[in-house]
DNA sequence: AGAATATATTCGCCTTAACGTATACATGGA
DNA sequence: TCCATGTATACGTTAAGGCGAATATATTCT
């Protein structure tokens, strides 16, 4: 348990977290809707897998993130409560806003070149379904 | 927000926040229950004083820390939902046991040198009524 | 195969934190 | 006033975490 808040510990991936709410979401999308380098952001998401509490999925040359929902009710509890409780912070909706414009905003570059869209996932509510996950060194079973 | 998560993100304070659950204890008994050193445990409380989430009261040469309800209700819903979980776990349990045992167990030493004993106090479902509370440096609030 | 892109990892530096040990501070009693 | 006791803080060491910069890996396109 203390393990879990170490990787709440953080405000960057609390903000991480708070944009895979339901979604599963392409690490560009991180990087642009946080203004943050892209190693940090990789950095982060790392930190978040090998806690157990993401998960990547490739498709092509894009990494889709999502949250996993923890084996032990306690974790999933806290975790749940947690994006629950983000999602009434100020600076977190606006993330969340900008990610829904980036997604629907135009590109200049031709539609088969912008990233995969967010895609729902199943959320707390639900049972997770995990498919085509990928596996980096160290992470979390 | 992090930095609650920080201040729970470790085992040793998680244990004192379970003893501390509803009750207001003796630094002593911290010492004694989870057998560890005491600036160990005095940089553990101090740790959570600074997080504002416990508070510290004097009382003789003893000083006791109990729970603070955080201000923002997020918080409080936060740490209501830990102090509830760890309830669950089979060591805290153990925890608070030990604790029930060495309050009600004699002594050696006659009554009057026996540290005061843990003493209940106001939870989340009742308002807290700050009272003789002391500032260490550095503290929070 | 080679270039371009998306993502991950490594490296070096710095900060924080955890610990044991030693010491300082505060209180009460002789 | 001096001493014993309870608690807090300081010091030095070690480990972990966060960051920018550089580099490695994987995939797609030509």
């Amino acid at each position: 348990m203390a393990l879990l808040f170490a990787a709440l510990a953080d405000r960057t991936r609390l903000r991480l977290l708070n944009l895979m709410n339901g979604k599963e979401v392409c690490v560009c999308y991180f990087v642009e809707i946080l203004g943050q380098s892209q190693p940090k952001i990789s950095r982060h998401l790392a930190y978040l897998r090998r806690a157990g509490i993401v998960a990547a999925r490739r498709d092509g040359k894009w990494i889709h993130y999502k949250i996993v929902v923890p084996k032990r009710p306690g974790a999933a509890r806290i975790l749940s409560d947690v994006l629950c409780l983000l999602g009434e912070d100020k600076s977190m909706q606006a993330d969340l806003s900008r990610l829904n414009k980036a997604c629907c905003a135009p590109r200049k570059l031709p539609v088969l070149d912008r990233a995969p869209l967010p895609i729902p996932v199943e959320s707390f509510t639900s049972v997770a379904a995990p498919r085509g996950e990928i596996v980096h060194r160290g992470d979390a079973g």
